[in-house]
DNA sequence: ATGGAAATGATAATCATTTTCATTTGTGGT
DNA sequence: ACCACAAATGAAAATGATTATCATTTCCAT
């Protein structure tokens, strides 16, 4: 495995919100940077696996990135436009907790997604 | 556009669960269906169109679908030997419906997972 | 300086999905 | 039956993101 460019997260974090990959290489190159289209790959794969940042994926199927915030969320994505709203899930840690004592699981971890049209669409 | 060829929903519902379109087309031929596997896609988009199919995204990008209203279920994994517990969701049913109608989201689906250690690992 | 490990990036390979387009099939009128 | 025309079909090619290879370069500790 190997560790993130930092070029890579400076460059998403001046993006502002989501990005595909495709698009902070292109980014990269108009500002002049010198870096490899697999570098910016290899390095959000390695921000995703450090939960430095979150990936969803477009309608299309193209991966986007975005800064994650540091505490534990889910989202609320639109499906027609692609607007995210991170929320709380005080509900859903419980219920995880609570199915993973139920059945003699630990160390158990979850994913939630929920997914519609948001008022705008 | 064109209307779905039926053989293709019967086919998703006895696959009961999620699917991919190359999952269908597969399953299809092992059964001796005659079909081109452009007509899977069309049929698959058309079904999804009239919201009779969900769409969703694996990890690795490939599109599934299910039938719609079928009655879901989630899932407790274990990350070492891979026994998995089907689970019930009463409480992630009301979370997702309330952060939805909180934030104006409508026609909403969700997806959770929880996944650890079994007792026998 | 030197050797090995890690990072890099050009290139090719993968693979799901979409586009083309020629052919087949269905339908309705005569 | 015959014809005209629209819809459906599917083989083949194109697309495009992501991943795999692999030779080269950069780091780093000794
Ligand atoms: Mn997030
Ligand atoms: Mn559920
Ligand atoms: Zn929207
Ligand atoms: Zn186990």
């Amino acid at each position: 495995m190997s560790r993130s460019n930092p070029r890579v997260l400076s460059t998403l974090e001046r993006a502002g919100g989501f990005a595909s990959a495709q698009e902070v290489y292109k980014l990269m190159q108009r500002e002049g940077e010198k870096i490899g289209l697999t570098t910016v790959y290899r390095s959000l794969q390695s921000l995703v696996n450090d939960k430095i940042v979150d990936v969803l994926r477009r309608d299309d199927g193209e991966a986007i990135y975005r800064l994650c915030g540091e505490n534990h969320h889910h989202h609320l994505v639109c499906k027609s436009c692609g607007e995210t709203v991170e929320i709380e899930g005080v509900a859903i840690e419980k219920w995880a907790k609570a199915m993973a004592a139920e059945h003699g699981f630990r160390d158990v971890g979850h994913t939630a997604e929920i997914f519609g049209l948001c008022s705008k669409c």
